[in-house]
DNA sequence: TTCCGGTGTC
DNA sequence: GACACCGGAA
């Protein structure tokens, strides 16, 4: 079997497995628009899908298209993103609202040089979005695709921090011609690597395309190698301190917008490194300092 | 305790 | 191209 058989052979074993096994998430199967699409990939991008639905549902209620959240206030986004991670993205996503609202009247743009114009939008989203929601045939790059494209095609881990020359070019060649056929490409690619090929326990068994990898026809060399990535510690960080600080101005009882400095001060015993993080969180628009000391979400 | 990730920034 | 950013799963 040659190198184009094996590719279409992999292709049509995929795209059944999609039809049977692909997670029914609200923003898929033509049931969302393209703005609810984009949302659901900002989402997604440090969260697991599953944990994500029930946030996509509430925000997708209360602001279900550009312009509507464009028009909240930032204490409404940064209380409705909740414990989704990074809350400098919701801004961003308001950010992105704002711009699709004023530059393109409410209307996503179809092109990928539109979209990474956008805030928050790099080349991962504008491409996600080009295909899942517009049907463009265009490869998506992620940790999944490049883990499972590796595997399989190259027979190796892929490791490393961004996705090289040689890498691009592998997902390139292999994404089907046919617009459709690449758009089901990618989804399931990318539900594999979510959902049977994990990084350290990959479940070979029950992968629709076991009898094509070269990754397991090679015994699986170096499964579960550590990707070289600079590690974050947690404990103690600017990090920890900044999540507790927007925890305690989300938990204010309703009608009660600001925390008073000595609430602040009870939240963390180091009160130099608490300021730091205070002034961080003031400059990235996260929260208004006030002159009393206290501090609020913005209005 | 360790590990994970897309974008923006420097 | 290194690093910060978050919270939760493993």
């Amino acid at each position: 079997m040659n190198d184009l058989q094996r590719n279409e052979s992999v292709r049509r074993k995929l795209a059944a497995w999609w039809d049977t096994n692909a997670r029914d998430l609200p923003w898929r199967f033509g049931r969302t628009t393209p703005w609810g699409v984009l949302v659901s990939e900002v989402m997604s991008q440090q969260t697991q899908m599953s944990r994500v639905v029930p946030y996509w549902e509430t925000w997708m209620r209360a602001w279900p298209d550009a312009a509507a959240l464009a028009d909240a206030t930032t204490a409404e986004v940064i209380t409705a993103w909740g414990r989704l991670g990074y809350p400098r993205r919701a801004l961003r996503l308001q950010d992105c609202a704002r711009a699709v609202r004023d530059r393109y009247a409410d209307e996503l743009p179809r092109t990928y040089d539109e979209l990474t114009g956008l805030p928050g939008i790099g080349d991962y989203t504008a491409s996600a979005v080009l295909s899942f929601a517009f049907g463009e045939r265009i490869a998506v790059i992620d940790t999944n695709i490049r883990r499972v494209l590796s595997r399989v095609f190259l027979g190796e881990e892929s490791l490393g921090g961004s996705a090289k020359p040689a890498e691009r070019e592998l997902v390139n060649r292999v994404l089907p011609a046919d617009a459709a056929r690449s758009v089901t490409w990618n989804q399931s690619v990318m539900e594999l690597g979510a959902t049977v090929c994990t990084a350290k326990r990959p479940l070979c068994d029950v992968c629709p395309v076991a009898e094509h990898c070269a990754f397991l026809a090679a015994g699986r060399p170096g499964l579960g190698e550590r990707r070289t990535r600079p590690r974050q510690r947690f404990a103690g960080t600017d990090r920890q301190v900044r999540g507790i600080v927007l925890d305690a101005l989300r938990g204010l009882p309703d009608g009660q917008s600001v925390l008073e400095r000595s609430r602040i001060e009870s939240l963390w015993a180091d009160h130099v490194q608490l300021d730091q993080c205070i002034a961080s969180l003031d400059e990235d628009g996260l929260i208004d300092m006030l002159p009393d000391g206290g501090v609020r979400l913005p209005q």
